[in-house]
This record gives C-alpha cells, sequence and structure tokens, in this order.
RNA sequence: GGAGAGGUGGGAGAGUGGCUGAAUCCACCGGUUUGCUAAACCGGCAUACUGUUUUUAUGCGGUAUCGGGGGUUCGAAUCCCCCUCUCUCCGCCA
C-alpha cells in the first residue's frame, strides 16, 4: 500500500512510472488524493471539536467541584451537543477513511525506473544466462524418471491427497531433504538467520503481507479457525516485524526460513501443471530482508547474485530476467527471476523470483524503524526471494542430470545426499 | 473442552470515574561534574494522524491510543458486553 502523502506529493510521476504496468492509474490516483484531502478536511474538524468537548468536560469536573450545579447542568448541555456532533463526524470519517484504503488498496507498488515496458512474460529483460552449457538432447521428463527409478509417486499422491500433492520415496525424498540442508547452510554462510515459522498465519498476517484481500482464492483456508496455509515462507517472516519498530543498527534484518507451501493454483491447467511443474503443496527456503531505504537495491543485488551463486554450485544451466511491468506482481517494485533449464522438457522453468518491495509492504505492515539518535520514525524496505523453491530445482536436476548408467547427483549435494547417483 | 486470575509506556510496576498520556524505579539519550571510568546531580525520553510556525532541523498546539472492538457517561486505564492472548487448576493428548 502507497502512502497517501507520496500520491498527494507527485501523483504526476507516480502515474508516469504506473504506465508501465499496462494499465493508466492516473484516474485512480487522482480519486486517492481527492479522497485524502476529505479526510484531512474532515479530521481537522472532528479535532477542534473534541477539543471543545474536552474542554467542556473537564470545566464541568471543576464546576461540580466548586459547586456551582447550575452551570455544570448548562455546560451539560452543551457537551451533549458537542458530543452528538462528534458521533456523526466520526462516522463520515470513518468511512471516507475506508473508502481511501479501498482505493489505496487497489493502486499496486510504483515500478523502479528500470522496469521495461511489457505485457507478459516474453517481454522480460534478459540480464545474463549462465551455468553449464544447453546441452543438445532431449532426455525424459522427469516424470518419466520418477517412475523409472521408483522416486516420486504421483498417483499415490493423487490417492491420499489430490493432484499435486505427491509422494517421493527413497532416494527422491532423501534428494528433497539434502536440498533443503544445503539451501539452509548457504543461507546461513551468508548471514541469514534460520527461522522455523508457524505453517498457518491468521488474517491479520495474510494483510500484512498483502495476500489478502486480493489473493484469497489462492491460499488454502480453515474455515473453522480463520487461518490460512501459508503459500509462502514470506508471510510468517515478514510478519515477525509486523507492527513493530525497530532500531536502525539492527539492519540489515536477514531472515531465512524452510517451509511446505501450500498453493491453490485456482485457475492453472493443461501442460504446465505437468509432475512437479505446479503444485499444490511444495518446499521452499526463502529469504527475507529488511533494509534501510538508501541500501535496499544494493541489498537486491546482493540477493541475486547469492540466489545465482546457488544456481552456479547446483551445475544448472540458468538465466536471469528482468520483469517486465505486465509481468511485475502488484506488491514489487523491481523482481529478477531466475529460470533454470529443463531438458526433458526444452523449455526454462522458473525457480526463483527475488523483490525489492520497497515502502510498499512495510507501510501495510505498519513496520518502522528508529534511527540512532532516537529521533522519529522511518520506514524501511522489505525484500524477499526464493532460494530456493525445490521441485522444479529437482525437475530440472533429474532430467539435465540423466544418463544411461543413473542420475548424477551435483557434487555439493553429495555429502547431503550419502550417494552420488539414483 | 471446563473453572479461575490477568493483559498499563523499551522493561518492571502504581493507578477503581474528572487534577492521569499516565506516579515511581530501571534502561536509554543529552548535559554538569571528572585525568579516565564509576557515582552524583539536572534535563529529555511513546506512536499515529493533524493544525500552525517561513531558524524547515525542529518548535508550539490539537485529536486518538493503557490487548482489540463496541457500549454507559458531560467525562473511562478505571464501569458493562463481545473477542483475543497469557498464567494457574481440571480434563484430553503427540
Amino acid at each position: 500500500m502507497l502512502f497517501p502523502d507520496r500520491i498527494r506529493n507527485q501523483t504526476k510521476e507516480l502515474s508516469e512510472l504506473l504506465t508501465v504496468r499496462n494499465k493508466d492509474f492516473s484516474e485512480l490516483l487522482k480519486k486517492a488524493e481527492e479522497k485524502d484531502a476529505e479526510r484531512k478536511q474532515l479530521k481537522t474538524e472532528y479535532d477542534n471539536i473534541a477539543a471543545e468537548s474536552n474542554k467542556t468536560a473537564k470545566l464541568i469536573g471543576q464546576l461540580y467541584k466548586e459547586g456551582k450545579q447550575q452551570e455544570a447542568g448548562q455546560a451539560k448541555q452543551k457537551a451533549t451537543d458537542l458530543k452528538n456532533d462528534l458521533k456523526g463526524l466520526n462516522e463520515k470519517l470513518k468511512t471516507v477513511k475506508d473508502e481511501l484504503t479501498e482505493l489505496l488498496l487497489d493502486i499496486p507498488n510504483i515500478p523502479h525506473p528500470s522496469v521495461p515496458a511489457g505485457k507478459t512474460d516474453e517481454d522480460n529483460e534478459l540480464i545474463r544466462t549462465g551455468g553449464p552449457e544447453i546441452k543438445d538432447f532431449e532426455g525424459k521428463p522427469h516424470w518419466d524418471l520418477a517412475v523409472d527409478y521408483d522416486i516420486i509417486d504421483f498417483e499415490a499422491g493423487n490417492k491420499i491427497t489430490g493432484a499435486g500433492f505427491p509422494v517421493f520415496k527413497g532416494k527422491g525424498a532423501k534428494l528433497q531433504r539434502a536440498l533443503i540442508n544445503f539451501f539452509l547452510r548457504e543461507a546461513e554462510k551468508e548471514g541469514y538467520t534460520e527461522i522455523v515459522p508457524p505453517l498457518m498465519v491468521n488474517e491479520a498476517s495474510g494483510l500484512g503481507t498483502g495476500q489478502l484481500p486480493d489473493k484469497e482464492g489462492q491460499m488454502y483456508e480453515m474455515k473453522e479457525d480463520k487461518l490460512y496455509m501459508i503459500p509462502t515462507a514470506e508471510v510468517p517472516l515478514t510478519n515477525l516485524y509486523r507492527d513493530t519498530i525497530i532500531k536502525e543498527d539492527e539492519l540489515p534484518i536477514k531472515m531465512c526460513g524452510y517451509s511446505a507451501c501450500f498453493r491453490r493454483e485456482a485457475g492453472s491447467y493443461g501442460k504446465d501443471v505437468r509432475g512437479l511443474n505446479r503444485l499444490h503443496q511444495f518446499d521452499k527456503i526463502e529469504i527475507v530482508q529488511i533494509a534501510r531505504p538508501e541500501m535496499s537495491y544494493k541489498t537486491l543485488d546482493d540477493m541475486v547474485s547469492y540466489v545465482e551463486g546457488l544456481l552456479v554450485k547446483l551445475e544448472l544451466p540458468y538465466r536471469i530476467v528482468r520483469l517486465c511491468g505486465g509481468d511485475l506482481g502488484f506488491t514489487s517494485a523491481l523482481t529478477f527471476d531466475f529460470e533454470v533449464w529443463s531438458a526433458g522438457q526444452q523449455k526454462w522453468l522458473e525457480v526463483s523470483s527475488v523483490s525489492n518491495f520497497e515502502s510498499f509492504q512495510a507501510n501495510r505492515l505498519k513496520l518502522r524503524y528508529k534511527g540512532n539518535d532516537n529521533k522519529g520514525t522511518q520506514i524501511p524496505h522489505t525484500l524477499n526471494g526464493s532460494a530456493l523453491a525445490l521441485p522444479r530445482i529437482i525437475a530440472a536436476l533429474l532430467e539435465n542430470n540423466q544418463t544411461d548408467t543413473g542420475i548424477t547427483i551435483p557434487e555439493v549435494l553429495r555429502e547431503f545426499t550419502g550417494f552420488q547417483k539414483i
């Protein structure tokens, strides 16, 4: 959510920057600005009357003490009138505030100037490719390999839960655990504090990171307890700092967390969802940072290189793209996506998304920091990224490393798997 | 799930209807003193929104906030209702 005063002062600039999202937001911005002005005016009016009302109430107390019953009675009448005025005003103010919030919730984050124009993922800007050269061979897709080597049982998942909930077995399960341990160890080396978060969150947390209200349909909901299964560890990790004022010298805050993630993925179908490509439950290690605003783009670069380093170590062909306006998430100002090459499917699979949200999330979270001089509060920037999501990494590992004699495990994982081949 | 007790500022902890945005202590910041440290003393020390001030750093005001929401009252941290969380006991249980 944007700050009203930012809209107040730079409506035009914001409107221009937002055009990259392929939609005209100038109307909405203008409406928000007007609504904010209305709110301000009402607030002033309310405050003035409330001040008088408070004064009168105090006076009444004094008059009673002095035994001036009659005068007190008169003052009481006045106070009652004022109170009625206040009631009406307060209701109006509330309505206007709600309306303003609603408008603000509809305005996405302002894209960073470097975000290219474009509509779909085809228009994303290629930053660089890396890893081993893409070999000229078409291997089996991972869903076939999974059966060949008996390491992932999609059918069993269908039976006990439903589509999108695969069962990992034997070396498949171990590979999964190896990846988790590898990613966590790397994150720790990089200075991220490991967090084991709850897998369900309440409504306030969903609102804090922006999953609610707009993406409500994407989360599994436990109606009876008003809880949601987390779609990513980002939600609990970032919400650790909801309603918080941190000290400047605590920044940057670096957290990482392994969790299962749950997504309803309503509306997806077809080839994209085959095998491990798109799941309702999957494992992911997430990294989150809270940084000083002036540092946040440097931080973003750091996170990008960190994730890149993981892919290099896993010896996977990868590419990094800068998302175009049309592909950029609602809450993000700048996002880099990471994709790995899948030899069995002959296509790129997205395995990580690293974003700077600037103050957009912090605003909703009511997250602030205070300078070491103890004066005033400021809004930090929040960033996060997958480091990494497991299923597609597994898919790529299986497909790219298949040989006649089995599937080769990358060097860095062997100490965690305990085997070199599947 | 049942019964009871409780939730006050960064922390501890007063406060049962007006003089309490909140005593006191600790922590923290600034200063005085000091060779240095400590101690002592003085001052400051919540957040959000907002008005005004053209020393644009801030200052001076106002409103709201004592777990959250609603109510009673001219006036609520204080009374009433709902929710929530914590603690104790019972039940159940990995």
